[in-house]
DNA sequence: GCCGTTTTCGGCCCGACTGTTTTCAGTCG
């Protein structure tokens, strides 16, 4: 077993500083839980390092991130130094419970933790459920048998997606261990492999593949970075090992000659590898991890292009290999060229300063730039999103008189105005028509009343995508990944009536959404209906999500560039949205 | 505990809604 002492990462830090929030909410302390849930948002998405800010300056530089004073400084340069918080240790030996998990099920918040803690002893989630269970939780003032089935609901969410993360969260680490174990001169290759290079939206560990002629030496270097907190296991050509972020990381270490089988073995998914080992069987030849082989002699596995041909297949794209008809595309040649990593020219969801975003429009416009991106839309929220400081009418078109000043001043870039306005519970918009018609963007999407019937949410959806200023409906199911459960809608009916307004339905790259999901990206393209793929960032540090992950989705939805509207150079996409606006106008008056 | 073009005190994105009950916690970004 091994323990190294390693610096906290920013998340970790967080992590403490959000608790501690949580315990001083429930302790009944006024206006501090804000302030340390404020620091641990800012330290949360901060790109730098906090340990290296407060190496190389001490609590005056940790003072000057926005959010971090002097106190939470103290606090923070407490934990570098030993570790503790100490109170933070007082109050959990206060409250001996699991709050973060508890607060993190949709509807239990500080107080209601603390309740159920006082009242029956709830410390964790397997408590929590028994109690709810039991009827337990309706004999606590204000709540009843709706509010217990509904927390019952919640907790089936987070178990679901217990031991998983989400993708975005990991994909920094795992390209982090690639590349420190590729700078060996003893490695040949290296590749993560698994659910990560398929780009699933939640991960369960990381697999790492490694061809080198040491394996002893990888094996060393692998446990011994400073992410390892424990190793569960070490041989010669595998080891197994725990993260401090509490994931699993496993390494193989294969033969040259065997890396493309390899790298398609430990790709998967399982059931993908059943049917490419089918397809061997029926050709008389067996495929395992080693490589392809007749009777003894190996034919192919080097390469997995080299693997795929000799089975009589295109090369599949990691992201398609769910054996959800890719084997038979790639039999019969007919693979789709799949949207590639890299080529978004715009960005059509960014809010700015003006609504909840941490950044002005010129900020925003020169991190996209940096990015090589050509053109965004700023969409702030509008009115109905009072905490999210939504703009109305005058303030929205206020922000495209400034746009109109700001351009001149951003070259090889392209501002565009827009908004993303809320759709109602009965599907009208927080904003009037005539102020939509001005916008050169316009997205709706939902952000309230989550549990209405299907058919009432259906009807809800439909009506707003048939405004014809709405250009692109912004994350349609509006889910958060192991939180909330998507908006329960026809989809098919909503794709339908999208492919009939000519309505773009938007990927929403941001880690927690990543929506529509693949499996809806596919009806989508299927039906002809156009996409967008956008980041939704806040801040400039979120622009990278939409290449990162909503691309990935676009291309486990099979979906090419031409089915994603923002692959356009932007005069082809304005005159696609005008033309698209007009045709729903001659519509409407029919 | 943080913050300041209302700057060293006195505010704290602060409104509508749900579920539960007569005063409030939680949710939405």
């Amino acid at each position: 077993m091994t323990a190294r002492k390693r610096a906290p990462s920013n998340a970790e830090i967080a992590r403490a500083l959000r608790e501690l929030s949580l315990l001083l909410e429930m302790d009944g302390v006024q206006f501090k839980p804000r302030a340390y849930e404020k620091a641990a948002l800012a330290i949360e998405s901060r790109a730098g390092s906090v340990a290296e800010l407060d190496e190389a300056g001490g609590w005056r530089a940790l003072d000057r991130v926005p959010g971090v004073g002097k106190g939470i400084a103290g606090k923070i340069e407490e934990l570098l130094a030993s570790g503790h918080i100490g109170e933070l240790d007082e109050l959990r030996a206060k409250y001996p419970i699991d709050l973060l998990a508890l607060t993190d099920v949709e509807g239990v918040g500080a107080k209601a933790a603390k309740a159920f803690y006082e009242s029956l002893g709830v410390r964790n989630l397997e408590e929590l459920e028994a109690a709810a269970r039991a009827g337990r939780l309706r004999e606590i003032p204000r709540f009843g048998a709706k509010s217990e089935a509904k927390i019952l609901q919640a907790l089936e969410i987070v178990r679901q997606s217990r031991g998983r993360v989400l993708l975005g969260s990991v994909l920094p680490l795992a390209r982090e261990i690639e590349s420190r174990l590729g700078a060996a001169k003893f490695v040949d290759s290296v590749a993560v492999a698994g659910s990560i290079r398929r780009r699933k939206e939640t991960i369960g560990d990381l697999d790492f593949l490694v061809a080198s002629s040491a394996p002893a030496r990888v094996m060393e270097l692998f446990v011994a970075q400073p992410d390892v907190t424990q190793v569960l296991a070490q041989g010669e050509t595998k080891a197994m090992v725990r993260l401090a972020n509490g994931l699993q990381a496993d390494l193989r270490v294969i033969p040259k000659e065997s890396f493309g089988a390899a790298l398609a073995y430990f790709t998967g998914s399982k059931a993908h590898n059943v049917s490419l080992r089918k397809i061997a069987q029926a050709k008389g030849l067996k495929l395992n991890e080693y490589g392809l082989f007749r009777g003894e002699r190996a034919i192919a596995g080097r390469t997995e292009k080299e693997l795929y041909a000799a089975l009589g297949l295109e090369l599949v794209p990691p992201e398609l290999r769910e054996d959800a008809g890719e084997i038979e595309a790639a039999l019969a040649g007919e693979l789709p060229e799949l949207v590639a990593y890299g080529s978004l020219r715009g960005d059509l969801q960014l809010q700015s300063h003006w609504s909840d975003g941490t950044s002005s429009i010129e900020e925003l416009a020169r991190a996209a730039r940096e990015l090589g991106l050509e053109y965004v839309a700023i969409t702030d929220h509008t009115r109905d999103l009072v905490l999210a400081r939504g703009c109305d009418e005058k303030r929205l078109l206020e922000q495209k008189a400034e746009i109109a000043r700001l351009q001149p001043r951003l070259r090889g870039i392209r501002v565009l105005s827009g908004a993303e306005v809320n759709i109602r519970e009965d599907g009208s918009l927080d904003i009037d028509d005539e102020t939509l018609a001005q916008l050169d963007v316009v997205g709706a999407s939902i952000h309230s009343y989550f549990h209405q019937s299907r058919a009432d949410a259906t009807r809800r959806v439909i009506r707003a995508i048939e405004n014809p200023n709405v250009d692109i409906l912004f994350h349609p199911t509006a889910r958060s990944i192991g939180k909330r459960a998507p908006v329960d809608f026809d989809v098919d009916a909503v794709i339908a009536a999208a492919a009939r307004t000519g309505t773009v339905l938007e990927i929403d790259a941001m880690p927690d959404r990543l929506d529509l999901r693949d499996q809806h990206v596919r009806k989508a393209v299927t039906a002809g209906v156009k996409l967008a793929i956008d980041s939704d960032a806040h801040q400039p540090s979120h622009l990278r999500f939409a290449d990162e992950l909503g691309v990935a989705v676009a291309r486990r939805g099979w979906a090419r560039a031409s089915d994603v509207i923002n692959t356009l150079p932007v005069a082809k996409f304005q005159a696609c949205l005008k033309d698209a606006r007009g045709r729903a106008r001659d519509r409407a008056r029919a």
